[in-house]
DNA sequence: AGGCAGGTGGCCA
DNA sequence: TGGCCACCTGCC
């Protein structure tokens, strides 16, 4: 075991709201608060644990290598001035979001768990979803290290049986998990050419897939692929958009239209704002 | 204790 | 197209 010796946040500064945010705002399922207050997380094949050493936060590696974890927390990205290009100078809603989580972020994740998570994701909360990808990870994952799976590949998940996943606590999701793993078994570039393509295509076609609408579709390609122009709306989005936005009554596909447009090329951040916004300060 | 949850698909007019 | 409803299950 190694000490702590990443140094994170270096080119754009993390606060603990926005390292909360990011880590447990429902972008991924697979970091989680440990009783000591560290995170300890898993992303592909690389495991880690990150604490907070005043001013900021380093972090530990349990499995996999430094270039991979800091690859998946976007740490090559100066996230402030990405923030700083969307509209915030006409937006007062927007700019007290930024304000309020300085260097949240989108983290990098592999398409093919984020795909798995949000099929998991349907009318469940954040608990629920990070329960089913562990008990995924643990039924039918690789162990990293005793004690870490990994996310199962989609290759292991199309041998399963429909029964044995839904011990996973995916209820009516298993059959949908199910459908689209033999379906990658019979394409098995199907995943990658969709997350090569630009979002709008990208995204119709990821629609192809039972279980997949718009909402997951534009949650695996702004968190898995990506396509920050993503603008996924859940009731959180819904609710927000209506009390800052006066969009009420406005239905999903609407508000995705708006905010694409009203964000512009980096919505998905806009959107992540919002949703953390929405969460933390909106009840 | 039971309603309800970060949706989607299928069925109706 | 647009509106409803079933679908599983466990958490608040």
């Amino acid at each position: 075991m190694t000490g702590f010796d990443l140094s994170l946040g270096a080119l754009s500064p993390l606060g603990a709201h926005a390292l909360a945010e990011t880590l447990d705002g429902g972008q991924c399922f697979r970091w989680r608060r440990l009783d000591d207050g560290c995170w300890r997380g898993v992303s592909g094949t690389t495991a880690a644990e990150i604490r907070e050493v005043p001013p900021g936060f380093r972090a530990r590696l349990i499995a996999g290598d430094a270039s991979q974890l800091s690859h998946h927390l976007a740490e090559d990205i100066d996230w402030h001035a990405l923030a700083d290009r969307l509209p915030w100078r006409s937006d007062a809603h927007l700019a007290r979001c930024i304000k309020a989580f300085p260097g949240l972020r989108i983290l990098r994740q592999p398409f093919m768990e984020t795909l798995l998570c949000f099929l998991c994701s349907a009318t469940k909360q954040i608990v629920q979803i990070k329960q089913m990808a562990a008990a995924l990870a643990v039924q039918f994952g690789r162990e990293l290290v005793p004690g870490i799976h990994a996310l199962p590949t989609w290759d292991r998940l199309a041998e399963a049986s429909e029964e044995r996943l839904r011990t996973c606590q995916l209820g009516f999701r298993a059959s949908y998990i199910l459908q689209v793993a033999r379906f990658f078994e019979s394409r098995p570039a199907w995943l990658d050419e969709t997350a090569s393509l630009p979002y709008p295509q990208a995204r119709e076609r990821l629609m192809e897939l039972p279980g997949v609408g718009g909402k997951i579709a534009d949650c695996a390609l702004l968190f898995g692929a990506e396509k920050l122009d993503a603008f996924p709306v859940d009731v959180w989005l819904l609710r927000a958009m209506a009390r800052h936005y006066g969009l009420d009554g406005w239905k999903p596909a609407q508000i995705a239209h708006f905010g694409r447009v009203h964000f512009g090329p980096l919505a998905g951040l806009a959107q992540q704002y919002l949703f953390a916004w929405e969460r933390r300060f909106g009840m």
